[in-house]
DNA sequence: TAATTATTTAACAATTTTGTTAAACAATAT
DNA sequence: ATATTGTTTAACAAAATTGTTAAATAATTA
């Protein structure tokens, strides 16, 4: 990696960092500078701008998120496995980024038109993936493996039991009276309560 | 109502259209003014400051939809009718004002202090009634009725499936390929899926 | 070592936004 | 009808923030 390779890293690990916990109108590029160790005037020689940092964040995360999501539920794995690798998968990203959900549900909020143009971009749309998930789903229904459930409610309940604790953080703590560590302790015993919660709830 | 107290709902209402959609930071007095039919001048003669205006909005819808959790935790009926309360009082507000979860969760994520006082403030700490809860819980997994579970979770769940279609709604209508009225009438379905989701889910 | 490149400093311009003020005008109440 | 109260206009001050620039300095590379 070069120096100019690494400081351009510095700076995007900074931006995500402030990105993350400010949103876009909150953060401040005097604290992205801090954070990277820096000050303003670096920023601008290597970002134009506050926007341009900001898209090459979160269309990175929102991508890697998106396609992520996409290779599972398309890939060849029987439904009980499939709902486990999903569960799985978004528990990591989310360990790793807790703060990731509550970004991008916000931008996508305040700008949602951002998301057809990420996905024109990427040339993926969810539908052809989905619609394989959904036949599984109904096939499963049809063999009787699973009780009649919509493949849409199931993969939105997934996502919500994932995703809300992770969002909804700080009213969550307060709701149940737990502080940081505890709450995380909290988050680590869910990862079994949330499979078979799932598991449960589409039994026949 | 004087008109005094009229022009002061009327920014109050104002204030509450802007800020849930764009956030504090997002949130720009002159939106606020010409949403209510007026200048940012008459904003002022009404009240000092951005900061309370926000105050005001955020306290009252919070504090409305915590008080309304704990009175129907701590009342005295049967744990499935309960439950069937929660989500019915949830998607109530939530169809009546669908940005209040992502506008409350951004700026508890901001400012997460304001949670301490706010409870410090209204007498009312979740834990009593929430203790409530838990024991109700405890004691139908006792009994047989229902499969063991932390009440802990159980809540989390409901919260969690009912509040995600609304915070990550941006999401959710891209994913299923949905237009604002399709996704709508798919949220209204999903009143009956959750709780049958969620009673399936505790089932013995 | 000389040349190039990366970074800091410090000042500043431009913009956006909040908040204030005084004066004029409109509406309402006494 | 007069006094009071509510509202608009328009201008402005103050603050915050983004983005630019030139010159000095440090670090790397040739």
């Amino acid at each position: 990696m070069t120096e100019v390779e690494a400081t351009d890293h510095l700076i995007l690990e900074a931006a995500r960092e402030v990105f993350l916990k400010k949103g876009f109108a909150g953060a401040r590029m005097e604290d992205i500078a801090k954070t990277a160790g820096m000050n303003r005037a670096l920023l601008h020689y290597y970002f134009r701008s506050k926007r341009e940092l900001f898209q090459i964040v979160f269309d990175k995360h929102f991508t890697e998120l998106q396609s992520g999501l996409q290779d599972i539920l398309s890939s060849e794995v029987i439904l009980t496995e499939k709902i486990q690798l999903i569960i799985n998968f978004y528990l990591d990203k989310l360990e790793a980024n807790p703060d990731l959900p509550a970004f991008i549900i916000q931008e996508l909020t305040v700008n949602p038109e951002r998301l057809f143009l990420l996905i024109k971009e990427k040339q993926r749309l969810p539908g052809r993936t989905r619609l394989v998930f959904e036949e599984q789903v109904r096939e499963a229904v049809r063999k009787g493996r699973i009780r009649e459930i919509d493949s849409r409610h199931l993969i939105i309940n997934i996502l919500s039991l994932v995703v809300f604790p992770y969002i909804g953080r700080p009213y969550a703590k307060m709701f149940l009276e737990l502080d940081e560590p505890s709450y995380n302790a909290f988050l680590k015993i869910r990862r079994r309560e949330i499979s078979s919660f799932i598991l449960k709830s589409i039994q026949p």
